[in-house]
DNA sequence: AACGTATATCGCCGATGTACGATAAGTCAA
DNA sequence: TTGACTTATCGTACATCGGCGATATACGTT
């Protein structure tokens, strides 16, 4: 992505682009349906449901963490996850309002550009 | 990438991670905020508003298009380009139940992990 | 300490994404 | 047709992603 160059765009531009960006992976969307199923999953019991790799669920669980989407908690020798729906409420809540999908129906919008736009 | 191994998922949760991914790019959702505000605009006012080439431009106006979310029509020699809701609302609600935002509060749950998994 | 288990990280690779200039393809006007 | 204009596509360079095996790290048990 070359960086992105993500400072030419607003905080919340990046902060939704990488939110989207969390969940743009079949697997990690499985994985959290799996939480959403289940509650709390341990990373073994992940990495057993899915088709993939150890090493490659422990990534995709890590890009969700450092996106804010899960939590974790220490017990024993196994780590139990679990939703942040916090964090989740948050985030749709911004995408709802950045795609319009909130209030105010489709806006019906006059259509200026074969009008005045003829520069 | 690398085809993802999508073969391995979902229909379903690949459709989510596509759309997940056409959102993954702060451009896109400059995108998706100045055709929510405006309605309807053509490349060229897209290509104004953003701090990049057209040509870059244009390819992210392409992804949004892949991904549906994107209406347009041919005037002139000008196009124009606007939200589709459609699709939008479709996908929003599918992402509703995936992250279990709608209804169903966080689910409590008992958490197993340390009581009967200590095989 | 030594072992087994659970999870994260590393190194490598091929595939994809992002960015750009250059160019093609299309429309409209003269 | 020529020319100005608008948008898409090509070619290239580089960064990041996604996959894996191997390894490191951490914990609990003996």
């Amino acid at each position: 992505m070359t960086a992105s160059k993500t400072e030419l765009f607003s905080e919340e531009q990046s902060s939704l682009a990488a939110f989207a960006g969390a969940l743009a992976h079949p697997a990690r969307i499985a994985i959290i349906e799996l939480l959403q199923n289940r509650g709390e999953s341990t990373s073994g019991e992940i990495v057993q449901t899915l088709p993939l790799a150890q090493a490659t669920v422990s990534q995709h669980i890590m890009a969700l963490r450092k996106a804010g989407l899960l939590n974790h908690r220490d017990c024993g020798k196994k780590i139990c996850y679990s939703l942040n729906y916090d964090q989740i409420r948050q985030f749709c809540h911004s995408f709802q309002c950045t795609l319009g999908t909130t209030d105010a129906p489709p806006t019906p919008v006059p259509s200026t550009c074969c009008t005045e736009e003829n520069a």
